[in-house]
DNA sequence: CGAGGACTTGAGCCAGTTCAACTCATGTGG
DNA sequence: CCACATGAGTTGAACTGGCTCAAGTCCTCG
Protein backbone atom coordinates (compact mmCIF):
# COMPACT_ATOMS: atom_id res chain seq x y z
CA UNK A 1 0.00 0.00 0.00
CA UNK A 2 2.99 2.05 0.41
CA UNK A 3 3.89 2.89 -3.10
CA UNK A 4 0.29 4.41 -3.47
CA UNK A 5 1.05 7.20 -1.19
CA UNK A 6 1.88 10.63 -3.37
CA UNK A 7 5.16 12.48 -2.28
CA UNK A 8 6.57 16.09 -2.44
CA UNK A 9 8.92 17.93 -1.45
CA UNK A 10 8.31 20.99 0.36
CA UNK A 11 10.55 24.40 0.95
CA UNK A 12 11.90 25.58 3.95
CA UNK A 13 8.91 28.33 4.56
CA UNK A 14 6.36 25.77 3.91
CA UNK A 15 7.47 23.35 6.53
CA UNK A 16 7.39 25.93 9.41
CA UNK A 17 3.98 27.23 8.15
CA UNK A 18 2.68 23.51 9.16
CA UNK A 19 2.85 23.54 12.30
CA UNK A 20 4.40 20.56 12.38
CA UNK A 21 6.04 19.09 16.24
CA UNK A 22 9.50 18.64 15.17
CA UNK A 23 10.52 21.87 13.83
CA UNK A 24 8.91 24.11 16.74
CA UNK A 25 11.47 24.98 18.79
CA UNK A 26 14.57 24.00 17.21
CA UNK A 27 17.35 26.37 15.86
CA UNK A 28 16.44 27.89 12.32
CA UNK A 29 19.69 25.46 11.71
CA UNK A 30 18.24 22.87 12.48
CA UNK A 31 14.50 23.74 10.66
CA UNK A 32 16.30 24.49 7.46
CA UNK A 33 17.91 21.07 7.08
CA UNK A 34 14.86 19.15 8.20
CA UNK A 35 12.93 21.22 5.58
CA UNK A 36 15.71 19.81 2.85
CA UNK A 37 15.09 16.67 3.99
CA UNK A 38 11.32 16.78 4.24
CA UNK A 39 8.97 14.96 2.31
CA UNK A 40 4.80 15.43 1.99
CA UNK A 41 3.43 12.06 1.80
CA UNK A 42 -0.96 11.84 1.43
CA UNK A 43 -2.98 8.96 2.09
CA UNK A 44 -6.41 7.89 1.96
CA UNK A 45 -8.07 6.03 4.88
CA UNK A 46 -6.96 2.34 5.60
CA UNK A 47 -4.04 2.71 4.16
CA UNK A 48 -0.70 1.49 5.47
CA UNK A 49 2.64 4.02 6.38
CA UNK A 50 4.09 1.34 8.13
CA UNK A 51 3.50 -2.04 8.53
CA UNK A 52 3.86 -4.56 11.35
CA UNK A 53 7.18 -6.03 11.67
CA UNK A 54 8.33 -3.71 8.17
CA UNK A 55 11.34 -1.87 7.73
CA UNK A 56 11.06 1.64 8.96
CA UNK A 57 12.42 3.69 6.12
CA UNK A 58 11.14 7.05 7.48
CA UNK A 59 9.74 9.00 10.39
CA UNK A 60 7.83 12.22 10.73
CA UNK A 61 4.75 13.71 12.04
CA UNK A 62 1.20 14.21 11.39
CA UNK A 63 -0.33 17.19 9.23
CA UNK A 64 -3.90 16.38 9.16
CA UNK A 65 -5.78 13.47 9.46
CA UNK A 66 -5.33 10.89 11.90
CA UNK A 67 -3.23 7.57 12.18
CA UNK A 68 -3.49 4.67 14.02
CA UNK A 69 -1.18 2.18 15.74
CA UNK A 70 -2.56 -0.88 15.95
CA UNK A 71 -0.96 -4.28 16.88
CA UNK A 72 -2.89 -7.53 15.69
CA UNK A 73 -2.70 -11.19 17.37
CA UNK A 74 -1.96 -14.12 14.87
CA UNK A 75 -5.12 -15.07 15.48
CA UNK A 76 -6.95 -11.91 14.34
CA UNK A 77 -7.74 -9.96 17.29
CA UNK A 78 -6.37 -5.99 16.88
CA UNK A 79 -6.11 -3.72 19.44
CA UNK A 80 -5.38 -0.20 18.63
CA UNK A 81 -2.16 1.14 21.14
CA UNK A 82 -1.94 4.60 19.82
CA UNK A 83 -4.27 7.64 17.97
CA UNK A 84 -1.79 10.00 16.16
CA UNK A 85 -3.30 13.36 15.78
CA UNK A 86 -1.67 16.63 13.57
CA UNK A 87 1.45 17.60 15.20
CA UNK A 88 2.10 14.16 16.51
CA UNK A 89 5.17 12.42 15.40
CA UNK A 90 5.15 8.92 14.21
CA UNK A 91 7.74 6.22 14.00
CA UNK A 92 10.74 5.36 15.47
CA UNK A 93 14.57 5.91 15.63
CA UNK A 94 16.91 3.75 16.14
CA UNK A 95 14.52 1.00 15.07
CA UNK A 96 14.84 -0.85 11.92
CA UNK A 97 11.33 -2.71 11.91
CA UNK A 98 8.37 -1.70 13.90
CA UNK A 99 6.70 -3.27 16.62
CA UNK A 100 3.22 -1.85 15.34
CA UNK A 101 1.23 -1.12 12.02
CA UNK A 102 0.63 2.37 11.53
CA UNK A 103 -2.08 3.01 9.16
CA UNK A 104 -4.19 6.16 8.21
CA UNK A 105 -7.84 6.12 10.08
CA UNK A 106 -8.95 8.62 7.76
CA UNK A 107 -7.41 10.82 4.94
CA UNK A 108 -4.23 11.86 5.90
CA UNK A 109 -1.08 14.36 4.76
CA UNK A 110 2.15 13.29 6.44
CA UNK A 111 5.63 15.45 6.71
CA UNK A 112 7.99 12.77 6.15
CA UNK A 113 12.17 12.27 6.55
CA UNK A 114 14.17 9.48 5.72
CA UNK A 115 15.00 7.59 9.02
CA UNK A 116 18.71 7.08 8.34
CA UNK A 117 18.73 11.22 7.67
CA UNK A 118 17.07 12.57 10.19
CA UNK A 119 19.14 10.32 12.70
CA UNK A 120 22.04 11.76 11.04
CA UNK A 121 21.16 15.45 12.56
CA UNK A 122 21.11 14.37 16.11
CA UNK A 123 24.86 14.70 15.64
CA UNK A 124 25.03 18.09 14.34
CA UNK A 125 21.58 19.38 16.11
CA UNK A 126 21.30 18.09 20.19
CA UNK A 127 18.29 19.68 20.74
CA UNK A 128 16.66 17.59 17.92
CA UNK A 129 17.51 14.35 19.83
CA UNK A 130 16.21 15.30 23.13
CA UNK A 131 12.94 16.60 21.12
CA UNK A 132 12.59 12.46 20.47
CA UNK A 133 13.72 11.82 23.70
CA UNK A 134 10.87 14.40 25.22
CA UNK A 135 8.03 13.00 22.53
CA UNK A 136 9.33 9.26 23.15
CA UNK A 137 8.91 10.13 27.00
CA UNK A 138 5.24 11.51 26.82
CA UNK A 139 4.57 8.41 24.53
CA UNK A 140 5.11 6.30 27.26
CA UNK A 141 3.57 8.06 29.96
CA UNK A 142 0.49 7.91 27.67
CA UNK A 143 0.83 4.13 27.07
CA UNK A 144 1.16 3.65 30.93
CA UNK A 145 -2.39 5.79 31.31
CA UNK A 146 -3.52 3.54 28.73
CA UNK A 147 -2.81 0.36 30.46
CA UNK A 148 -4.10 1.45 33.81
CA UNK A 149 -7.34 2.28 31.58
CA UNK A 150 -7.63 -0.94 29.94
CA UNK A 151 -7.34 -3.08 32.75
CA UNK A 152 -8.82 -1.59 35.29
CA UNK A 153 -11.62 0.43 34.09
CA UNK A 154 -15.67 -0.18 32.90
CA UNK A 155 -16.70 1.17 28.99
CA UNK A 156 -18.76 3.80 30.47
CA UNK A 157 -15.40 4.92 32.63
CA UNK A 158 -13.16 4.64 29.04
CA UNK A 159 -15.10 6.43 26.95
CA UNK A 160 -15.76 9.52 29.56
CA UNK A 161 -11.83 9.42 29.93
CA UNK A 162 -11.22 9.25 26.10
CA UNK A 163 -13.90 12.15 24.92
CA UNK A 164 -11.74 14.08 27.77
CA UNK A 165 -8.56 13.61 26.64
CA UNK A 166 -10.24 15.06 23.11
CA UNK A 167 -11.70 18.06 24.82
CA UNK A 168 -8.04 18.50 26.34
CA UNK A 169 -6.21 17.95 23.32
CA UNK A 170 -8.75 20.34 21.74
CA UNK A 171 -8.39 23.27 24.16
CA UNK A 172 -4.40 22.67 23.87
CA UNK A 173 -4.25 23.25 20.28
CA UNK A 174 -6.60 25.63 19.79
CA UNK A 175 -7.91 28.61 22.26
CA UNK A 176 -10.44 30.06 20.28
CA UNK A 177 -12.61 27.01 20.85
CA UNK A 178 -16.18 27.47 21.98
CA UNK A 179 -15.60 26.80 25.56
CA UNK A 180 -14.21 23.26 24.49
CA UNK A 181 -18.26 21.66 25.22
CA UNK A 182 -18.13 20.26 21.37
CA UNK A 183 -15.74 16.96 20.99
CA UNK A 184 -15.34 15.62 17.96
CA UNK A 185 -14.18 11.77 17.92
CA UNK A 186 -11.80 11.62 15.30
CA UNK A 187 -12.28 7.92 14.02
CA UNK A 188 -15.27 5.91 13.27
CA UNK A 189 -16.65 3.76 16.30
CA UNK A 190 -14.67 0.25 15.38
CA UNK A 191 -11.43 2.26 15.61
CA UNK A 192 -12.65 3.59 18.93
CA UNK A 193 -13.55 0.63 20.08
CA UNK A 194 -10.27 -1.11 19.26
CA UNK A 195 -8.74 1.61 20.90
CA UNK A 196 -10.73 1.52 24.22
CA UNK A 197 -10.27 -2.56 24.03
CA UNK A 198 -14.22 -3.48 23.28
CA UNK A 199 -17.04 -3.66 20.95
CA UNK A 200 -18.66 -1.43 18.79
CA UNK A 201 -21.95 -2.70 20.63
CA UNK A 202 -20.99 -1.50 23.82
CA UNK A 203 -19.27 1.74 22.84
CA UNK A 204 -23.10 2.19 21.34
CA UNK A 205 -25.09 1.09 24.57
CA UNK A 206 -22.49 3.41 27.02
CA UNK A 207 -23.16 6.42 24.53
CA UNK A 208 -26.47 6.03 23.92
CA UNK A 209 -26.74 5.63 28.37
CA UNK A 210 -25.02 9.16 28.99
CA UNK A 211 -27.37 11.20 26.56
CA UNK A 212 -30.06 9.49 28.10
CA UNK A 213 -28.90 10.87 31.33
CA UNK A 214 -27.87 14.00 30.17
CA UNK A 215 -24.27 14.01 30.21
CA UNK A 216 -23.87 14.91 26.92
CA UNK A 217 -25.46 15.27 23.82
CA UNK A 218 -25.32 13.46 20.48
CA UNK A 219 -24.86 15.98 17.56
CA UNK A 220 -24.30 12.74 14.97
CA UNK A 221 -22.15 9.88 15.71
CA UNK A 222 -18.50 11.51 15.57
CA UNK A 223 -19.53 14.96 17.26
CA UNK A 224 -20.64 15.24 21.00
CA UNK A 225 -22.07 18.42 22.68
CA UNK A 226 -21.08 17.85 26.82
CA UNK A 227 -23.42 19.10 28.66
CA UNK A 228 -22.05 18.72 32.31
CA UNK A 229 -18.35 18.27 32.54
CA UNK A 230 -18.85 17.26 35.88
CA UNK A 231 -20.33 14.42 35.70
CA UNK A 232 -18.27 13.45 33.26
CA UNK A 233 -15.38 13.47 35.39
CA UNK A 234 -16.84 11.57 38.06
CA UNK A 235 -17.83 8.86 35.12
CA UNK A 236 -13.71 8.96 34.07
CA UNK A 237 -12.93 8.04 37.76
CA UNK A 238 -10.08 10.72 37.36
CA UNK A 239 -8.89 13.41 39.64
CA UNK A 240 -10.38 16.79 37.76
CA UNK A 241 -6.77 17.99 37.74
CA UNK A 242 -5.51 15.78 35.61
CA UNK A 243 -8.09 17.59 33.16
CA UNK A 244 -7.53 20.78 34.10
CA UNK A 245 -7.65 22.81 30.67
CA UNK A 246 -4.32 24.01 29.00
CA UNK A 247 -2.05 22.19 31.53
CA UNK A 248 1.51 22.14 32.02
CA UNK A 249 3.00 19.80 29.92
CA UNK A 250 0.52 18.26 26.84
CA UNK A 251 0.65 14.69 26.69
CA UNK A 252 -0.06 13.30 23.90
CA UNK A 253 -3.00 10.38 22.67
CA UNK A 254 -1.15 7.83 21.51
CA UNK B 1 9.51 5.40 52.89
CA UNK B 2 12.47 6.57 51.17
CA UNK B 3 14.47 7.92 53.93
CA UNK B 4 14.14 4.41 55.32
CA UNK B 5 16.31 3.14 52.22
CA UNK B 6 19.86 2.43 53.26
CA UNK B 7 22.83 4.41 50.95
CA UNK B 8 26.38 3.67 50.64
CA UNK B 9 28.74 4.99 47.68
CA UNK B 10 30.76 2.74 45.57
CA UNK B 11 34.13 2.06 43.99
CA UNK B 12 34.79 2.59 39.92
CA UNK B 13 35.91 -1.18 40.17
CA UNK B 14 32.55 -2.35 42.20
CA UNK B 15 30.74 -0.92 39.82
CA UNK B 16 32.09 -2.22 36.71
CA UNK B 17 31.33 -5.70 38.91
CA UNK B 18 27.91 -5.23 39.37
CA UNK B 19 26.15 -6.16 36.26
CA UNK B 20 24.73 -2.91 35.61
CA UNK B 21 22.65 -1.91 32.38
CA UNK B 22 23.94 1.64 32.24
CA UNK B 23 27.78 1.02 32.92
CA UNK B 24 27.67 -1.93 30.49
CA UNK B 25 29.16 -0.81 26.88
CA UNK B 26 29.90 2.48 27.59
CA UNK B 27 33.21 4.48 27.53
CA UNK B 28 35.62 4.19 30.03
CA UNK B 29 35.41 7.12 30.98
CA UNK B 30 31.64 7.48 31.20
CA UNK B 31 32.02 4.68 33.34
CA UNK B 32 34.47 6.20 35.58
CA UNK B 33 32.37 9.27 36.09
CA UNK B 34 29.27 6.90 37.04
CA UNK B 35 30.75 4.82 39.44
CA UNK B 36 32.01 8.33 41.11
CA UNK B 37 27.89 9.10 40.94
CA UNK B 38 26.92 6.31 42.13
CA UNK B 39 24.94 5.60 45.18
CA UNK B 40 23.86 1.69 46.34
CA UNK B 41 20.55 1.96 48.11
CA UNK B 42 18.68 -0.87 49.91
CA UNK B 43 15.24 -1.14 50.12
CA UNK B 44 13.24 -3.72 52.32
CA UNK B 45 9.91 -5.62 50.33
CA UNK B 46 6.99 -2.90 50.48
CA UNK B 47 9.03 0.28 50.29
CA UNK B 48 8.60 3.33 48.08
CA UNK B 49 11.66 4.07 45.56
CA UNK B 50 10.04 6.87 44.02
CA UNK B 51 6.02 8.08 44.58
CA UNK B 52 3.22 8.51 42.27
CA UNK B 53 2.77 12.13 41.11
CA UNK B 54 6.46 12.79 43.67
CA UNK B 55 10.11 14.18 43.19
CA UNK B 56 12.11 12.46 41.02
CA UNK B 57 15.61 13.03 42.43
CA UNK B 58 17.04 9.95 41.26
CA UNK B 59 17.50 6.91 38.53
CA UNK B 60 19.25 4.22 38.63
CA UNK B 61 19.13 0.47 37.59
CA UNK B 62 17.70 -2.06 39.52
CA UNK B 63 21.21 -4.81 40.88
CA UNK B 64 18.75 -7.26 42.92
CA UNK B 65 15.39 -7.71 43.77
CA UNK B 66 12.28 -6.65 41.63
CA UNK B 67 10.53 -3.11 41.82
CA UNK B 68 7.22 -2.76 40.43
CA UNK B 69 5.79 0.42 38.42
CA UNK B 70 2.37 1.04 39.66
CA UNK B 71 -0.43 3.79 38.75
CA UNK B 72 -3.29 4.30 41.37
CA UNK B 73 -6.71 5.09 40.39
CA UNK B 74 -7.94 7.68 43.21
CA UNK B 75 -10.81 4.94 44.24
CA UNK B 76 -7.96 2.42 44.91
CA UNK B 77 -8.30 0.60 41.98
CA UNK B 78 -4.19 -0.02 41.05
CA UNK B 79 -2.16 -1.51 37.92
CA UNK B 80 1.45 -2.49 37.83
CA UNK B 81 2.37 -1.08 34.18
CA UNK B 82 6.15 -2.84 34.79
CA UNK B 83 8.24 -5.20 36.59
CA UNK B 84 11.69 -4.15 36.56
CA UNK B 85 14.17 -6.93 37.42
CA UNK B 86 17.94 -7.12 37.90
CA UNK B 87 19.69 -4.52 34.80
CA UNK B 88 16.60 -2.73 34.15
CA UNK B 89 16.77 0.66 34.47
CA UNK B 90 14.20 3.29 36.52
CA UNK B 91 13.06 6.30 36.79
CA UNK B 92 13.09 9.06 34.14
CA UNK B 93 15.24 11.24 32.97
CA UNK B 94 14.05 15.09 32.15
CA UNK B 95 10.62 14.27 33.80
CA UNK B 96 10.65 16.02 37.38
CA UNK B 97 7.39 14.17 39.06
CA UNK B 98 6.87 10.39 38.15
CA UNK B 99 3.71 9.07 36.47
CA UNK B 100 4.21 5.76 38.20
CA UNK B 101 4.80 4.94 42.01
CA UNK B 102 7.79 2.51 41.78
CA UNK B 103 8.23 0.35 44.83
CA UNK B 104 10.04 -3.06 45.71
CA UNK B 105 7.99 -6.04 45.10
CA UNK B 106 10.89 -7.62 46.95
CA UNK B 107 13.66 -7.00 48.96
CA UNK B 108 15.97 -4.80 46.39
CA UNK B 109 19.34 -3.37 45.74
CA UNK B 110 19.60 -0.36 43.49
CA UNK B 111 22.27 1.61 41.74
CA UNK B 112 21.15 4.97 42.26
CA UNK B 113 22.08 8.50 40.72
CA UNK B 114 21.09 11.93 41.25
CA UNK B 115 18.97 12.57 38.26
CA UNK B 116 20.18 15.80 37.61
CA UNK B 117 23.90 14.93 37.78
CA UNK B 118 23.26 12.05 35.37
CA UNK B 119 21.68 13.78 32.77
CA UNK B 120 24.13 16.77 32.86
CA UNK B 121 26.47 13.61 31.81
CA UNK B 122 24.77 13.20 28.50
CA UNK B 123 26.86 16.54 26.82
CA UNK B 124 29.70 15.13 27.49
CA UNK B 125 28.88 11.42 27.00
CA UNK B 126 26.33 11.05 24.13
CA UNK B 127 26.50 7.40 24.04
CA UNK B 128 25.07 7.38 27.41
CA UNK B 129 21.78 9.89 26.03
CA UNK B 130 21.44 7.17 23.09
CA UNK B 131 21.62 4.22 25.66
CA UNK B 132 18.69 5.90 27.94
CA UNK B 133 16.56 6.75 24.73
CA UNK B 134 17.35 2.86 23.42
CA UNK B 135 16.29 1.77 27.15
CA UNK B 136 13.22 4.19 26.73
CA UNK B 137 12.17 3.09 23.17
CA UNK B 138 12.29 -1.24 24.60
CA UNK B 139 9.84 0.09 27.63
CA UNK B 140 7.80 1.56 24.94
CA UNK B 141 7.52 -1.71 23.14
CA UNK B 142 6.88 -3.50 26.26
CA UNK B 143 4.50 -0.97 27.56
CA UNK B 144 2.39 -1.75 23.33
CA UNK B 145 2.75 -5.13 23.83
CA UNK B 146 1.36 -5.18 26.88
CA UNK B 147 -2.16 -3.03 25.97
CA UNK B 148 -2.75 -5.53 23.34
CA UNK B 149 -2.27 -8.46 26.01
CA UNK B 150 -4.10 -6.56 28.81
CA UNK B 151 -7.23 -5.26 26.19
CA UNK B 152 -7.50 -8.81 23.77
CA UNK B 153 -6.23 -11.74 25.57
CA UNK B 154 -7.96 -14.25 28.28
CA UNK B 155 -6.38 -14.55 31.79
CA UNK B 156 -4.83 -17.86 30.69
CA UNK B 157 -3.43 -16.61 27.78
CA UNK B 158 -1.81 -13.21 29.61
CA UNK B 159 0.12 -16.55 32.14
CA UNK B 160 1.04 -18.77 29.30
CA UNK B 161 2.29 -15.06 28.06
CA UNK B 162 3.99 -13.97 31.16
CA UNK B 163 5.44 -17.60 32.28
CA UNK B 164 7.38 -17.30 28.11
CA UNK B 165 8.52 -13.86 28.68
CA UNK B 166 10.42 -14.91 31.70
CA UNK B 167 11.54 -17.74 30.59
CA UNK B 168 13.11 -16.00 27.33
CA UNK B 169 14.90 -13.27 30.15
CA UNK B 170 15.89 -16.33 32.13
CA UNK B 171 17.87 -17.58 29.31
CA UNK B 172 19.12 -14.15 28.26
CA UNK B 173 20.46 -13.37 31.62
CA UNK B 174 22.44 -16.88 31.91
CA UNK B 175 23.10 -19.00 29.59
CA UNK B 176 24.18 -21.96 31.46
CA UNK B 177 20.27 -22.43 32.21
CA UNK B 178 18.80 -26.02 32.55
CA UNK B 179 17.25 -25.69 29.23
CA UNK B 180 15.11 -23.06 30.61
CA UNK B 181 12.63 -25.82 31.87
CA UNK B 182 11.86 -24.23 35.32
CA UNK B 183 10.53 -20.38 36.19
CA UNK B 184 10.51 -18.66 39.24
CA UNK B 185 7.77 -16.19 39.26
CA UNK B 186 9.88 -13.16 41.33
CA UNK B 187 6.81 -11.87 42.38
CA UNK B 188 3.74 -12.87 44.67
CA UNK B 189 0.63 -13.49 43.19
CA UNK B 190 -1.02 -10.02 44.31
CA UNK B 191 1.47 -8.45 42.10
CA UNK B 192 1.03 -11.11 39.53
CA UNK B 193 -2.44 -10.30 39.55
CA UNK B 194 -2.38 -6.97 39.45
CA UNK B 195 0.70 -6.78 36.46
CA UNK B 196 -1.86 -9.04 34.09
CA UNK B 197 -5.14 -7.56 34.99
CA UNK B 198 -6.75 -9.80 36.74
CA UNK B 199 -6.92 -11.21 39.93
CA UNK B 200 -5.61 -13.28 42.24
CA UNK B 201 -8.48 -16.24 42.43
CA UNK B 202 -8.28 -15.93 38.54
CA UNK B 203 -4.27 -16.44 38.56
CA UNK B 204 -4.94 -19.60 40.86
CA UNK B 205 -7.88 -21.66 38.76
CA UNK B 206 -5.84 -20.53 35.55
CA UNK B 207 -2.30 -22.37 37.09
CA UNK B 208 -3.95 -24.80 38.76
CA UNK B 209 -5.91 -25.61 35.24
CA UNK B 210 -2.66 -25.74 33.23
CA UNK B 211 -1.36 -28.12 35.61
CA UNK B 212 -3.97 -30.77 35.56
CA UNK B 213 -3.51 -30.01 32.27
CA UNK B 214 0.12 -31.34 32.15
CA UNK B 215 1.18 -28.15 30.67
CA UNK B 216 3.06 -27.12 33.47
CA UNK B 217 3.99 -28.64 36.88
CA UNK B 218 3.94 -26.75 40.07
CA UNK B 219 6.80 -27.18 42.45
CA UNK B 220 5.95 -24.30 44.58
CA UNK B 221 3.72 -21.28 43.91
CA UNK B 222 6.22 -19.22 42.79
CA UNK B 223 8.32 -22.10 40.47
CA UNK B 224 6.86 -24.16 37.49
CA UNK B 225 8.48 -26.74 35.29
CA UNK B 226 7.72 -26.05 32.13
CA UNK B 227 6.40 -29.63 30.56
CA UNK B 228 5.02 -28.53 27.26
CA UNK B 229 6.56 -25.41 25.74
CA UNK B 230 5.00 -25.81 22.55
CA UNK B 231 0.95 -26.22 23.74
CA UNK B 232 2.44 -23.07 26.33
CA UNK B 233 2.76 -20.92 23.21
CA UNK B 234 -0.36 -21.84 21.67
CA UNK B 235 -2.12 -20.89 24.63
CA UNK B 236 -0.04 -17.76 24.91
CA UNK B 237 -1.64 -16.79 21.16
CA UNK B 238 1.73 -15.69 20.27
CA UNK B 239 3.90 -16.86 17.31
CA UNK B 240 6.71 -18.86 18.09
CA UNK B 241 9.49 -16.89 17.01
CA UNK B 242 8.54 -14.24 19.34
CA UNK B 243 9.98 -16.19 21.90
CA UNK B 244 12.56 -17.72 20.07
CA UNK B 245 15.65 -18.40 22.61
CA UNK B 246 18.05 -15.14 22.98
CA UNK B 247 16.20 -13.11 20.28
CA UNK B 248 18.50 -10.29 18.58
CA UNK B 249 17.45 -7.65 20.97
CA UNK B 250 16.06 -8.38 24.73
CA UNK B 251 12.90 -6.94 24.91
CA UNK B 252 12.71 -5.89 28.85
CA UNK B 253 9.49 -7.16 31.20
CA UNK B 254 8.16 -3.65 32.41
C1' DC C 1 0.19 -21.78 70.23
C1' DG C 2 -2.39 -18.11 67.85
C1' DA C 3 -2.33 -14.47 64.35
C1' DG C 4 -1.74 -13.19 59.97
C1' DG C 5 -0.54 -13.68 55.26
C1' DA C 6 -0.40 -16.29 50.88
C1' DC C 7 -2.70 -19.34 48.15
C1' DT C 8 -6.62 -22.31 46.73
C1' DT C 9 -11.39 -23.68 45.95
C1' DG C 10 -16.42 -23.11 45.57
C1' DA C 11 -20.74 -20.76 44.24
C1' DG C 12 -23.32 -17.10 42.45
C1' DC C 13 -23.57 -13.07 39.75
C1' DC C 14 -22.91 -9.49 36.27
C1' DA C 15 -20.58 -6.51 32.75
C1' DG C 16 -19.70 -7.03 28.45
C1' DT C 17 -19.46 -10.18 24.51
C1' DT C 18 -21.67 -12.55 20.69
C1' DC C 19 -25.04 -13.13 17.38
C1' DA C 20 -28.77 -11.30 14.96
C1' DA C 21 -31.94 -8.02 13.26
C1' DC C 22 -32.87 -3.55 12.13
C1' DT C 23 -32.25 1.59 10.42
C1' DC C 24 -29.92 4.89 7.89
C1' DA C 25 -26.76 6.99 4.68
C1' DT C 26 -23.93 6.50 0.65
C1' DG C 27 -22.63 4.89 -3.60
C1' DT C 28 -23.00 2.13 -8.03
C1' DG C 29 -24.72 0.78 -12.30
C1' DG C 30 -28.35 -0.50 -15.37
C1' DC D 1 -33.77 7.76 -11.23
C1' DC D 2 -34.64 3.75 -8.99
C1' DA D 3 -32.92 -0.90 -7.35
C1' DC D 4 -29.71 -2.74 -4.77
C1' DA D 5 -25.50 -3.53 -2.32
C1' DT D 6 -22.49 -1.99 1.27
C1' DG D 7 -20.98 -0.13 5.43
C1' DA D 8 -21.76 2.36 9.76
C1' DG D 9 -24.34 2.61 13.71
C1' DT D 10 -28.01 1.04 16.98
C1' DT D 11 -30.81 -2.20 19.59
C1' DG D 12 -32.29 -6.70 21.50
C1' DA D 13 -31.53 -11.22 23.71
C1' DA D 14 -28.88 -14.80 25.39
C1' DC D 15 -24.56 -16.44 27.00
C1' DT D 16 -20.14 -16.53 29.59
C1' DG D 17 -15.43 -15.40 31.43
C1' DG D 18 -13.98 -13.60 35.11
C1' DC D 19 -15.23 -11.08 39.33
C1' DT D 20 -16.91 -11.03 44.11
C1' DC D 21 -17.66 -13.01 48.31
C1' DA D 22 -16.84 -16.67 51.41
C1' DA D 23 -14.60 -20.50 53.34
C1' DG D 24 -11.14 -23.27 53.57
C1' DT D 25 -5.63 -24.98 53.87
C1' DC D 26 -0.97 -24.24 54.70
C1' DC D 27 3.04 -21.81 56.21
C1' DT D 28 5.66 -18.44 58.85
C1' DC D 29 6.67 -15.82 62.67
C1' DG D 30 6.27 -13.60 67.17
Amino acid sequence: MEASATVASIGAARCASLHCAICADISSAARQELARLARIRTYKAGETVLAESGQISFVGNVVSGVLRMQKTLHDGRQQIVGLLLPSDMFGRVFASVSNVAIEAATDATLCCYNRASFEALFDRFRDLEHKVLISMSEELDAAQDWMLLLATQTVMERIATFLLILTRKKLASDRRSSGGRIVVVPVARKDMAAYLGTTVESISRSVQDMARRGVIRIIDAQTFEIREQRRLLDISGHDPIEFAPVPRGIRRLG
